[in-house]
Order: C-alpha cells, then structure tokens, then sequence
DNA sequence: CATAATCTTTGACTTTAGTCAAAGGATCGC
DNA sequence: GCGATCCTTTGACTAAAGTCAAAGATTATG
C-alpha cells in the first residue's frame, strides 16, 4: 500500500478538528443535559435488552464502573436489570417504560440540535451535505476494515461460509446446496487459503482460494455481508486472494459466478477477468471467468 | 429556509455517531498521551502568544480552571506567562522551546494516528475521502454563519468596509479610494441597509443595500473574507439583499463591478443579473448589471 | 477621581470518569 | 465432580474536569 502523503494526513485533522469541535463538543453537551455523558450513551446502547457483558464489550468500559451506572439506572426506575434465561452469570439490562420515554427525549434533543445546524441550508446543499457525509463515512469503513488469512476451520471462517449460503440460497431460485461449499482442507495449507474481513472484530466477508490444478487456482465463495456492502470491499478481497495466488505460483486464477449476481460479474470484469467456457460443471456456476497473473504482486 | 427533513438529520445523526465514536474518541487518546487531555489542548491552541482572556472564550473554560492549567504548563517549562504590555490586567501565554517540541511531538502522534486510519486506502480513494470531506465541512462551515442587518455605523460594519477597501486596494491595479465607500448614513434607515455574515462570532463578510432613486435601489460592497471564501456566502448575502430591497418595495436593482472580479460577473450572472449600459460614473466600475425583482419575497 | 467593570488568582468544593483487586455465584471442560 | 474460567458486584481509590465565590490588581467611564 502506497504510504498516506502529507496532504491526505493535513486535510483529515483539519476536518477532524473542525467536526470534533463544532459538532463532536456540541452533540456530548446537549445528549447528557441533566444527565452525565456516560450514563445517557448508557441508555442509548440499551436497545430492548441487552447483556451487560456486550455492554461492556460494545462501549469499552470497566465492569465495576458499568455495574454501578447500570445501577444507578435502575434505581432511576429506567432500566430493568434481570438474570439471562440461559445463563445466569449473565445479567439482561432492558429499558423501562420511563427509560423509552427518556430515550425518546434524548433522541428529541439530539435530532433538533442536528435540524438546528442544518437549518441555514438550501435543500440542494444538505442534499450535497448528507451525500459528503456517507461518502466519508463509507471510505472510514473500508479503511477500519483489515483482510487476514484464517484456518479454513476456524469459527470465523466457518460462520462466514454459513452467512454466504444462507444467503446465496435466498437469492437463487434454485436454492442453495451446503455440500457445495469448500471443505476446510481444500482451503488450508498447501491446498489453499481463506481470507476473513474484520470490521471492529466483526467477521464482515470472506473468500476462499483453491488450488485446481498445479498453477491454477480457483476463488470461491467470495463474500460481503449485507452491512458490509458497497464500500469496495469485495474488491479489497479479490486484491488480498490475487496477492495470495501470485506468492503461491498461480499464473492463472478462475471462478464461476451466478447470472444474477450482475455486480460480481462487473467488479470480476473491471478487475481483469474475462469470461470463458465452464471449466468444471459446476451446480451453481454459469457464467465462468479467468485471469491471468503477471508474478508475484509485491 | 425550509424545514429540515428528517431524512437528512437522521443521515447527519448517523455520522455524527459513526465519527465521534471512531475519530473522535481516538484522537482524544492519543493526544494526551501522557498528559491530562485539558492540558494537551491548551498547548495546541497556544500559538506563539495568546493572551488568557482569548483561550479563555475560545475555549469556553472557566476562569480559575484555566489559570491552574496554564500555571502547571509553566511548572513545566512549557510556556511562558507574561503580562500584556498594554493591558496589565491580562496575561499572555507563549510556548517556550520546550513547549514548542512538546507540541511537534504532540502533532507527530495525531499525523501517525490519522496515517493509520488512512493506512487500508488507495490513493484514489483517499483522494475521494479528503474531497469529500473538504465539501462536508465548507457545507457545515456555511450553515454556522449567519447574515445579519447592522447599523452601517457599526463597528463590524467598518471593519468590514476596511477590509473590502484593503482588499480591492489590492486587487485593482489602479488601488482603491476609501472616499468611494458607502457613507453610514447612506445604509441606515430609510436610505438603505447594511449586512454583516458572522462565523463563530466574527463578520467574515458583508453587503449594502442604497436607495438610488424610487423603486430602485443599488447593491455595494459586497464582500467575503478570503477565509470564507468558496463556501456560497456572496451568494446568501446576495439572497439577504434581495430580500431586503423587495420588502422596502424596490423593484430594480443595480449594481456595477470591476472586470477583474470575474468570480463576481459570473455570480450575478447566474443569479438573474444582466448586463446594462452605465447607469452612473463610478470610477472603479466596469460592468453593470441590473435585475428586475419579482415582489416581496417571502 | 470615585465607581464600575474587567481579568486573573486562589481556596474550597463537587462531579464524573475510571481503575484495581477481592470475592461470590455460575458454567464449562475434562 | 472438581478446578478453571467467566461474569458481576462491591469496596477502596485516584485523576481529571469543572464550578463558585471572594479578593486583588488594573483599566474604563461618567
């Protein structure tokens, strides 16, 4: 990866600065009005029931600080806090009437702060405003996101194959056949690799690497989650696996994708891939591509 | 100005969220390191000699608080606190060598972070990120400012005329005569208006309304800051104007500008203005322009 | 020139945020 | 069924952030 130039670095802290400043300072001072900051967040975590233990993972706090917020909550006659069904270690926080009620107002507040720095606008510039701002925010998520080369039997890996059938099965009139997903082994070791995509710890894509014949590879199931998408990430992907081939010798790597998945088909495309008759017969495959790699990528 | 919908408060919410909580947060660890993160402002918003008072409003600290935080800094030869030579009630604060290496170090972390977060990008999509970004904040930077009618013998209404008559001075390759400015008394009451832009606080722009003869009315000075500059202030002020001239009944309205302001030229031009034969002998103007206004706006 | 206003310092607080360790109850893995 | 592990609670702290009011030193104002 290039190394970030100055400039990139200089115009991010100057928008850091200018946003953290004007809206980040502003946002914290109004959420917590009568109320200190950490226990209003609190509350707007707490969806309908949630465990502390996620809680506290979520938010990155300290148990005994959590235990008593949430606490103090209660006695506030806000939050009901009572012992998970399955596990009783566990403790289930869940908003009360009163605490619903709370939140609504918090929410309240908050929208009319956003509509009051929105108000000086035309429509066309918040148009432009809100269209900067998910821009932005889409390029900040595919920059947290790293791609890392897991067991083919890892949890990770086996959950993300699970997601990609569950889903595959539901976009395709045909439905989708488990078996035809990569056993671990045919992606470990010297058969192959498995790439997971992590977005704050969350498992958010996959995509496998399979050796077909020797200087051939093939790449499966490469997968985005629902959340996940249209950040660029499935090209992300397809960069790491290609690199992957490329120290493993491949010199030519082949797929097979689905009619309806037209996006595929045009990321496989523009990537360098052109189309060619089945290699394999496939279930699922009719549309059938190849590239050829130029060495090692470095 | 119409409503704001909920649609673009609840995108604008959203990455609010999405930035304090990922950005925010971060630098704000970072930053202080190993040092109270009050603190590490403070240094930051020292350039070279600020007095307390400024910190003081530009920070929106208490007055006490601010006076130990600035007393533990000089504690550690940081900065150095002096009195004001004209004011002896105030105090200036400098950094010393000391602190000025303390700070480089300081911005060295906060580039190494933002290089971090940048990190997973290509070139492209960093540019697009920083492109983004730049239209986030000239669009936020616009919705603070505000247009408001003054007094044209205010003192803002002055330091804005001083600056616009420095400002020509210096773009016009003949200069510019003060004596051609408006007179207060030519933009007050009956005779005319006159609107400051404010940012945060300062005028960072301005413009003036001036009965030339029934039912006509002429548009003068019409200025933005250099630092405001490309954010469509002219253009609200423009709007404030217009407005203005309708509800005092004008129906035309004039104004003459130079050709070396093309940005100008093409900003009435694109606002319904047309070019017209002189209509007065001005000596610093060139193009004159006249539009038709379409009764009170509302 | 007296009075009001401005700016800073100091003392005495409070609240918020957060840390650490010990302990008790529950579940998991063997 | 036993020890390791996990989750929460509680007690005992600390540091940071911030508030309030009184007092002292200057400067502005009528």
């Amino acid at each position: 990866m290039d190394p970030v130039s100055t400039q990139h670095v200089a115009e991010f802290r100057q928008f850091n600065r200018y946003f953290t400043r004007r809206i980040g300072a502003l946002d914290d001072h109004y959420l917590g009005q009568d109320r200190p900051l950490g226990e209003a967040r609190l509350l707007f975590e707490i969806g309908d029931g949630v465990s502390l233990r996620e809680l506290r993972t979520r938010l990155g706090l300290d148990a005994g600080y959590l235990s008593r917020m949430a606490k103090t909550l209660q006695a506030q006659g806000l939050v009901r806090i009572s012992v998970h069904p399955h596990d009783s270690r566990l403790r289930m926080v869940e908003l009360t009437r009163a605490g619903r009620i709370e939140l609504k107002e918090q929410n309240r507040r908050a929208d009319a702060l956003a509509a009051g720095l929105l108000d000086g606008l035309t429509t066309a510039q918040r148009d432009r405003l809100t269209e900067a701002m998910s821009t932005a925010q889409r390029l900040l998520r595919l920059a947290a996101i790293t791609v890392a080369p897991v067991d083919g039997a890892a949890p990770d890996a086996r959950a993300c194959l699970d997601a990609y059938a569950a889903d595959i099965d539901a976009r395709f009139p045909e439905g989708f056949d488990r078996s035809d997903l990569v056993r671990p082994e045919e992606v470990s070791g010297e058969a192959g690799a498995f790439f997971v995509a992590y977005e704050e710890g969350r498992p958010v894509g996959c995509g496998a690497l399979r050796r077909l014949e020797p200087r051939v590879g093939e790449l499966r199931h490469v997968w985005v989650h629902p959340d996940a998408r249209r950040l660029g990430l499935a090209r992300r992907l397809l960069t790491a696996l290609e690199r992957e081939a490329a120290a493993r010798g491949f010199t030519v790597l082949r797929l097979d994708t689905h009619a309806s998945l037209t996006e595929a088909q045009a990321m496989y495309r523009s990537g360098g891939y052109t189309e060619i008759p089945p290699y394999a017969d496939h279930v699922y495959g009719d549309h059938w591509f190849e590239k050829r790699l130029s060495g090692p990528v470095s």
